[in-house]
Formats: C-alpha cells, sequence, structure tokens
DNA sequence: AGTGACTATTCCGATTAGGAACACTACTCT
DNA sequence: AGAGTAGTGTTCCTAATCGGAATAGTCACT
C-alpha cells in the first residue's frame, strides 16, 4: 500500500505529524523555510497533487470548508498516515543524497574561461552560503525551547545543526579551493580584484 | 542564442571539452564516474535528447560513422559549443546548490520511529559515504599527473578533492547527529546494537 | 552455435519543476 | 468610498527529467 507514493509524499505527510491541520498554502510555506534547505522546495502544483494522492489513498483526510465566502481545504495525517509513514521508515533504505551544485560543475570546466572570472564565483558562492547560513540560523533559533529528547522540535533541531555544519563546512571547502586557485598565477601575475 | 539550452547540456558541453570525440554512450560513462558526484548522472534518454539539441544549435558535431555493420555517432563540441559554454559560464548566475538528502528528510521525522531505527540508518548512511569516498579517492588519483596548474586536469582535480572534503564532513555529520542521539536515552536506557 | 557481457541508441510513462492564471480577502492610502 | 497592493488559496499548463525497458549489434569465450 505504500509502494506507490514518491518521496515528496512522505516529505509532506511528515511534515503533518507536527502542526495540526494545514492548507496546500501553509504546507508551501512550511516546506520553503525548513525542507528546502535538505530536500527541495516543492512547486505549489506538485504539493496539491501530492495530497490529492494521499488523500486517495486515506492517509490524510481533506476537510473542506467554508471559510467567509470561499473554500478551503485543509489537510490532517490519519492514524492510517502515520502508519505508512512509519513503515516507509522502518522498511525502506533512506538512499543516497542527491547534489545538484551548479558552482562545482563550473569549477569543472574552469579551464575554458579566466581563473577571475571563477574566484568571482567562488566569492559569490561564499556571500550566499552566508546568506543561507543566517537563514537557517534563524530557523534554528525558532526551535529553541522545544528541542530537549522528547520534545517536538528535537529532531528538527538536530537537522538544523547538521544544515549549519553542512553551509560552514561547504563555506570551508571554497575557501580551499580559492587557496588553490591562487597558487596558480602566484609566479607571473598578481591576481587580486 | 544561449539562454534555452538547460544546465545539463552545458554540463555535456562541459565533459567534450576534455576528450575528444565521444559517443553518447561514452558521455553516459563519463558523467556516471564524475558528474554523478556533484551534479546528476542524468539518463541515457536525456543524453541523447541533450545531444540532438546541440547539435541542432551547432553546439556540438554529430559524426555518424558505420563502424563495422551499425551506425555509431560521435559527438565534438564546435567553436559555437566553446563560445556559448563561455558566455554561460561569464553572463549567468552559478545559483545555489540544491541538495536532495533522504536521510536528513528522514530524521526530520525522527519522532515517529523508534530511535534505534534512526541510528541504524545514520550508521548505514556513514557506511555509503566510505564507499562514495573510495570511489571518488580513485577518481582523483586517476587524474594526477595532469593535475597541476595549467594542465588538463587541474580543474577536475580541484572539484574531486572539494568532493572528498565534502564526504568527509558529512561523515562528521553524521556522527554528531548520532553522538546527539545517544544522549536521548542517556540516563534511561543503556542504548546500542 | 550458444551464452553472456558490453556498446549504442531509441522509446515510453510518470514524476517533477516552475510559474502563470485565477479568485477572493484584507489592509492601507488618498 | 474607492483604489491599490499585499497576502491567501487553488488550479492548470508546459517543459524537463527520471528511470528503465526495448532493441540491436559486437565481441569473447566455450
Amino acid at each position: 500500500m505504500s509502494q506507490d507514493i514518491p518521496v515528496t509524499g512522505y516529505a509532506i505527510l511528515g511534515l503533518l505529524t507536527f502542526g495540526d491541520e494545514l492548507t496546500g498554502y501553509e504546507i508551501k510555506q512550511r516546506a520553503d523555510v525548513t525542507l528546502r534547505f535538505y530536500w527541495v522546495s516543492p512547486a505549489m502544483s506538485q504539493i496539491y497533487t501530492e495530497l490529492r494522492r494521499l488523500s486517495d489513498h486515506g492517509l490524510v483526510t481533506a476537510d473542506v470548508r467554508t471559510d467567509g465566502g470561499r473554500e478551503v481545504t485543509t489537510y490532517a495525517i490519519t492514524g492510517a498516515g502515520q502508519a505508512a509513514l512509519r513503515e516507509w521508515m522502518d522498511t525502506t533504505p533512506a538512499g543516497f543524497p542527491v547534489l545538484k551544485h551548479p558552482v562545482l560543475l563550473r569549477l569543472l570546466v574552469g579551464h575554458v574561461t579566466e581563473p577571475e572570472r571563477t574566484r568571482q564565483m567562488l566569492h559569490e558562492y561564499v556571500a550566499e552560503l552566508d546568506r543561507a547560513l543566517v537563514d537557517l540560523a534563524q530557523v534554528r533559533e525558532s526551535l529553541r525551547g522545544a528541542d530537549e529528547p522528547g520534545q517536538p522540535f528535537r529532531f528538527p533541531s538536530l537537522v538544523a545543526e547538521w544544515g549549519l555544519d553542512y553551509f560552514d563546512a561547504e563555506r570551508r571547502h571554497t575557501h580551499r579551493a580559492l587557496a588553490s586557485l591562487d597558487e596558480t598565477g602566484a609566479g607571473d601575475t598578481e591576481a587580486t580584484a
């Protein structure tokens, strides 16, 4: 019963194990602040597609209410949903992370452009990492107070800390690559910007 | 002229800047050993789709030869291809990496299963990381001899080293998470496997 | 001749990406 | 009051991508 649901479906199911009832729109917002760092920010279309599937399988309930003049559907995980999520966790292998790293892709073919351009790209990446670190640190802070063992945000805070470590490591790797690049022109030119 | 080619197209173009002429099959093989670590292993179908597009745009040449009894098409980058790749590198922003990290996704919802199951998953991840490290170290070794500044494998070796650092960092993050998890049951149970 | 492994390409269905479009609510500014 | 604009909530569309099956020929070994 659980084999034909894509991973993103389980991710949404997972989001529903924290809060209460959420609309598709709210799920998108939650996904954008947490899930985006280590999974994807699913498109709206995908979230609603997934919710319909989950609902068809009885893993979530869809409560249609008329709020003001328009219909609003809120979703909540069912007992079957809890069970399916748990079964997925317990019986299917996690699988290896897939990284789409445009900076590394471009570094790979660094020989087709000027070294200065590559340095610039790496510096920009560091700046973006710093921004991501700020955002994630904010998420991590928002979890404080309920992040002790046994409390609801225990696992999210572990993940947030992992993410912070990850971004920090990326910064170091970028600086290392920059240092290696500097060795290149050290002898013949003063390369700086 | 270069705006309607997806990133994977440029990745293939990039692979063609090293060797000489390659068949679609060979491109797939190269992608599987290098590109897969920090970009994707494109499906065969995708590679051939992309090659047709690149060929339509004049960025690669498609040489159809009759080798033995069957037709074999080899692809080579053209001057226009070099220029398009360079323009892409110089004028479009790299963009932030996208990570699809099933281990972190499952850690996030760790509260729906037993702590022991989560520990097990993390240990499996470390084992997979070790395997990936071995593979990548092999790639890195294969580049030796032509990885000095100015030599053809200079940039690939920078990327390989970044990748090694990355996997190593992931191992540390995983161990850190495991250590945090151990704090949980430290008081009441002897949790180990 | 037969089997299996490798090379090479095409085809197919489903999933995913990424927004645009639509519609309604609620707030502010003039 | 009316206009504008920001936010909420959902649907729809197109292209990209995944992942593997299907096809088909070559080569080596038995």
